[in-house]
RNA sequence: CGGGGCGUAGCGCAGUUGGCUAGCGCGCAACGUUCGGGACGUUGAGGUCGACGGUUCAAAUCCGUCCGCCCCGACCA
């Protein structure tokens, strides 16, 4: 890709009206554009980081036996009557009429939807297990929004759902998708603390949530200094209060970003919505439901909220938008020199396998390097007058700031190492 | 929904005890000079001062109402 032809807004003063970093880099890197408050547009760059948060997500649900599809925004009124959620969750909800006059809401999770899908297709007890998700957008009307895409409106989201015949077939999924969860976050760069949790208005008894320690956070939680435990703040533990595990540790409080919650449901969807299958012995019964949501575009913050500097983001390699930024400098000699050597460059990697960004607007070295740093691409390949004099090119690890001076014919082969392709 | 802050050009801001044609920096357009860490000069385009109403000879500035954005809290599948 050349930046000339794509759209990249960098912005090189701090947007007002943000607090967070990760808020406010997202709108300096141009990831994202608000268009009101809570709804934002995922502009060229952003896009391609939630796509690569997205894959990660694929690869690893996939792995973990479920399927993907795809469900609808628009839900009747009357289908979460069934459930009674028409009242829970009827301050979150964007409701309205639709042309018929059929009162109709903007899907704010989807275990009512999925629940009259899946109880039309299995009757028997042979067609379980089942694992689904999708990723969508939710729709919540947050009278609070809050730090850009950390608590907006308009968010996506995967949930995967799980339709067992007896407990046991439950916890063998849910215990899937958790360890599910552990990879897909740290492939994303991100360490999470994981912390039993309330069921609130889904229901169910087993919840786990998957939290990551940030200044940006909404809840708090509690930390053992010597040992695992960690706990919700709301569990009555002070700051400096012994651990209640190892009665060793003092209790350290942190502020978190929830990104991830599995619930073992049960059968308070399948009983409502009367999804029942014949089991072996000839008896109706609800299926076994579990539910595993992650916040996709709560994760991108987070990612920028844990890895950033006084100059911009620094991207882990899995979610980078690109894996090179190819920078030329402009110059008055040897230009031509430096261009077809870029093209060169770009072809090669390209072709081997590489996201390429060519930075060939015709800048000042200045701007570029620092619009370099904002971005955050791991790897920067700088081709200039002054290195190539003497056959070198240099490539500039975003994260340690390390430069590296390279023969120019060794260059691809370096930054394809550094890569692992 | 309670409390606080803010709203002037695409972005960041000054101007607010009422007073001339509303200003600065960045960005943008043109030309020239530059070219390894946000270059320089010259010229230029760009504004319903959030909206509506009021006071006044005169309102970005004073008063009222509303709208929008941000932060804290309540809420949060």
């Amino acid at each position: 890709m050349y930046w000339s032809n794509y759209f990249i807004p960098t912005l090189k003063e701090i947007p007002i009206g943000t607090e967070a970093v990760s808020h406010q880099l997202s709108l300096r890197a141009g990831l994202v554009h608000m268009l009101t408050s809570g709804v934002y547009s995922y502009l060229p760059l952003g896009l391609r980081v939630l796509k690569r948060i997205e894959d990660i997500i694929r690869e690893e649900m996939n792995a973990a036996g479920a399927s993907e599809l795809f469900l609808p925004c628009l839900h009747p009124m009357e289908l979460w009557k069934q459930t009674g959620r028409d009242e829970v969750l009827k301050d979150v909800m964007f409701k309205f009429q639709d042309g018929r006059k059929r009162p109709m809401c903007l899907g704010p999770t989807h275990e009512e939807v999925i629940t009259d899908l899946v109880k039309g297709f299995v009757q028997s007890y042979r067609q379980l297990p089942i694992v689904l998700y999708q990723i969508q957008t939710k729709f919540r009307d947050e009278l609070r929004t809050r730090f850009g895409i950390v608590r907006a409106c308009e968010f996506i989201m995967k949930d995967a759902y799980s339709f067992d015949r007896d407990k046991a077939g439950l916890e063998k999924n849910y215990q899937r998708m958790f360890e599910a969860y552990k990879i897909i976050f740290k492939r994303c760069g991100l360490e999470t603390v994981i912390l039993e949790a309330d069921s609130g208005a889904m229901g169910g008894d087993v919840s786990h949530e998957f939290m990551v320690p940030a200044p940006i956070g909404e809840d708090a939680i509690v930390s053992c200094a010597s040992c695992e435990f960690h706990g919700g703040i709301k569990e009555g533990q002070d700051e400096g209060a012994n651990c209640p595990k190892c009665q060793k540790g003092s209790l350290q409080k942190q502020v978190t970003i929830e990104l991830g919650h599995i619930f073992q449901l049960g059968t308070k969807y399948s009983e409502a919505q009367k999804a029942v299958f014949l089991d072996e012995d000839g008896k109706q019964k609800p299926m076994i439901m579990g539910c595993y949501g992650i916040g996709v575009s709560r994760v991108i913050a987070a990612i920028i909220e844990k890895h950033n500097d006084d100059k911009g983001i620094i991207w882990p390699s899995g979610v980078a938008p690109f894996d090179v930024e190819i920078l030329p400098l402009s110059s008055k000699d040897g230009g031509e020199a430096i261009k077809g050597l870029t093209d060169q460059y770009y072809a090669e990697l390209t072709k081997s396998g590489c996201d390429v960004l060519v930075d060939d607007r015709p800048e000042s070295a200045g701007r570029k390097f620092n619009d370099a740093d904002l971005i955050g691409i791991p790897y920067r390949l700088t081709i200039g007058q002054r290195n190539l004099a003497q056959g070198k090119v240099e490539i500039k690890i975003r994260e340690t700031g390390e430069m590296i001076l390279v023969d120019k014919n060794e260059a691809k082969q370096k930054l394809l190492e550094m890569l692992g392709k």
